[in-house]
DNA sequence: AAGTGGTCTAGACCACTTT
DNA sequence: AAGTGGTCTAGACCACTTC
């Protein structure tokens, strides 16, 4: 359980400081100047491996992660390294800090995950979360572009998702998506339709795969006539078209959206920082 | 040049370590337990020092700040605190750091700004700056929307620009831009087509104005006959049209702008964290 | 009172760049 | 060799939360 230091003979050692701990007994020899490949401190190997809890479950979304100081004492490195790759990690937005309380694990149940992937912004009013009406939910087999995006072969089992979300009773978004078939077995129009909120808090919550950020392209297209009827606007009508892959740890890519958005009412939002 | 230290009697003072300087010998008693406004910690205020030379100009874009000895000591705090410090504005990209060299301001002149801002990349390819045709320069005032957004007052000073953009040839941007004329006396037609590259760079070397961040609304649209012609493209062609406000230090806004993007070889690409 | 994260300091050493 | 930022440690104290 101790961290691994690849290319670093010992970091803080032959000191002369008051009781010098000596904190990379690690499991690799200190000798074989291997010049090879990698390099990383210690606080990112300690990053790493809280990563690989917080991937394996073992500190779920919402809860609380142990305190610096019981890290410090399972790593064996001092509680200024642990707290130099938990601030990364909250930088990652993979947890949160809340002063005296402790560290927790971020989870997409909390509106702060939910208007971080809502870019369509009413013009007039507070964000709000869209209804859903599900037009189609079934399995299929991946097409090339799908699969290519989703990092799966072509052919491989998919599930595919269609709906349209509306603010305040007034259809804006069409949205198709496509999800790896392997990581969400269960998955049926029932338990979509129960329930209420962004579809990343199921995701979590029901198949363990937390998303964690995405790429998004983002086009201006025209409604064709099935666009028109679902949106109930004119064909033609200029619209949003925005097509998102998501990624889970190890930027493993987990979910293909597109969706299209009607922006009279509402606008993408950005923030160039 | 002392630290203020509201709310706080003395840092790390009444201290048993060896050698303790007590850092807070500010200018503000420090009794009076005024439960009044603020609270800063000792490194925020270091940052809005340090941001107060970027933005008076004795650091000036691309320079290199003083070391964080340096500052420590006009300071009179530890290293650590002025390190903490410069690690906020390296995130907020106001300076970048650059081991065993120093820290410098950061610049627009530089590729790694071009990008930061400029969101539509193209489809197959990398990125590279478009050509601009201006069409129009000149003074006016202030539409009342235009002065809200950049919060001046209507019949304001204004320098109204609208030109084109292409890549490699090909027209894909209209832009208009509307800048406050007291900011940028001198701007002409002819500096402006002098200039290669972002505007941007321009704007920092020859005003004195550093862009920092923005926020943009992004909608879709359709083209107008007049766009159309400058585009080369079928009126009712869909285009992107995205409204940007730009903000200099001290979230003043500096610039509001509205493109239109032609998005058939290009997309607006976005990452969401 | 005890536990958590947040701030501040001091000092050692490492990695990188320049002289 | 000297100077810069980067890492790591240790310890003290502060602010906030809970018991």
């Amino acid at each position: 359980m101790n961290p691994v230091t690849p290319n670093q003979t010992s970091p803080g050692s032959t000191a002369s400081a008051p009781a010098a701990p000596a904190a990379g007994t690690a499991a690799v020899p200190a000798n074989a100047a291997a010049p090879a490949p990698t390099f990383s401190p210690l606080y990112q190997q300690i990053k790493a491996l809280i990563t690989q809890s917080l991937q394996s479950g073992e500190w779920k979304p919402g809860e609380m992660i142990p305190s610096e100081v019981e890290l410090a004492n399972r790593y064996k490195v001092s509680q200024g390294t642990v707290r130099k790759a938990i601030d990364e990690l909250a930088a990652d937005n993979l947890v949160m800090r809340r002063q005296g309380k402790g560290t927790f694990v971020s989870t997409h149940h909390e509106a702060r995950a939910h208007i971080r992937f809502l870019r369509l912004r009413p013009d007039e009013g507070v964000p709000h979360y869209p209804e859903s009406r599900f037009l189609e939910v079934k399995r299929l087999r991946a097409p090339a572009d799908v699969a290519r995006l989703l990092e799966l072969k072509s052919g491989d089992a998919i599930i595919y998702i269609k709906r349209v979300q509306s603010f305040d009773g007034i259809p804006t978004i069409i949205e198709e998506q496509w999800l790896p078939g392997q990581l969400f077995k269960g998955l049926t129009a029932e338990r979509l339709s129960e329930y209420k909120g962004p579809m990343y808090g199921l995701f979590e919550s029901e198949f363990g795969t937390r998303m964690i950020r995405a790429d998004e392209k983002v086009r201006a297209v025209v409604a064709g006539p099935d666009e028109a009827v679902l949106l109930q606007v004119e064909p033609g009508t200029p619209l949003l078209s925005a097509e998102r892959v998501s990624f889970t740890y190890g930027d493993k890519p987990v979910e293909l959206r597109r969706g299209l958005y009607l922006t009279t009412r509402h606008h993408y939002q950005n923030d160039l920082n």
